[in-house]
DNA sequence: CGATAACTGGTCAATCTGTCCAGCGAATCC
DNA sequence: GGATTCGCTGGACAGATTGACCAGTTATCG
């Protein structure tokens, strides 16, 4: 298998993990080839679905929701994930959802402004009737801020 | 307590989200209000830190690592979770780790090529001899992709 | 060896950015 | 009440960047 991306991807995409706000012409520069070249990275990049966007990011931290936590939620059997991902959707504090291994579960993180707060959108969680029971695990800290920089690098080396 | 964000925020944070090649200019026509007013508030978006970044948003799926994984480890009493994290983030598929409650347990997201090159992830996880244990679930479909806009809008609403 | 693809280095007009400014309305403070 | 501060408006300006081209030069691959 080809690499999907290459020395020079994995530059261009740290660099602009690094400075977001830098244009293409910049990074140009700083990478010393021509700008057209950068834009054509780019482009395949972004079609490739390498990146998925360049959209803000946002801290829910920042906006007031301090406290994080996963919550496992077991669902009945009957009925399928669907109707309960669609009622997920609906609640903001749910940030993703995923279904996992063993029998019908479903493991989302989700934010809460307090410890009190977050009883309240638990509650809201199961309040759907598709929902057998939920566990939930408070995040004390987080040791690895999410990132995926890492992982181009492992990509291009790899191949 | 004043909101954090207000209506011209979100719509602001929305419209960056859908169309973030925009540039300021064409946000503020969009917005129907003045070019130095957006400027303004992105700026203070970004200085109170509810805007992170505009870092390109990578997908490892594309990457060529389709499968996820949550794993949970169990950590040895002595040592601390420090020296742990410092192990984990020397694997670049371990895109990111959480202490929570319960008794030292970490929580951290892999990727992987396959679930054959699963093992071979969780195999480096537990190398580090501060891992005792680790049990792994793994992710077989995005249910609610992750999400934060819905959270700024709630945000801007409660105040 | 020839052909396709990628990169270079350059041009062009159009657009956007960063940075000013004065005026205005609303909220706040004395 | 009156003064001040703050945020927004609408406009200006030079300088930089963008998107779109182009011809010429490697690289790579069958």
């Amino acid at each position: 298998m080809t690499p999907t991306v290459d020395e020079l991807d994995v530059k261009l995409v740290e660099l602009l993990a690094a400075e977001p706000r830098i244009g293409v012409l910049e990074a140009s520069r700083r990478l010393k080839v021509a700008r057209g070249t950068v834009q054509a990275r780019l482009d395949r990049l972004v079609a490739r679905g390498v990146i998925k966007g360049f959209g803000p990011e946002l801290d829910p931290a920042a906006l007031g929701y301090g406290v994080t936590a996963f919550v496992t939620l077991e669902i009945r059997q009957s009925g399928g994930h669907d109707p309960v991902a669609a009622h997920l959707s609906t609640i903001p504090e749910v940030l993703e959802a995923y279904t996992i291994t063993g029998g019908g579960d479903l493991l989302c993180r989700i934010v809460a402004r307090s410890n009190a707060d977050l009883q309240r959108v638990i509650d809201e969680i199961v309040a759907y009737d598709g929902i057998v029971r939920a566990s939930t695990l408070i995040a004390l800290a987080e040791q690895l801020p999410y990132r995926t920089l890492p992982l181009v690098g492992k990509a291009a080396r790899h191949g």
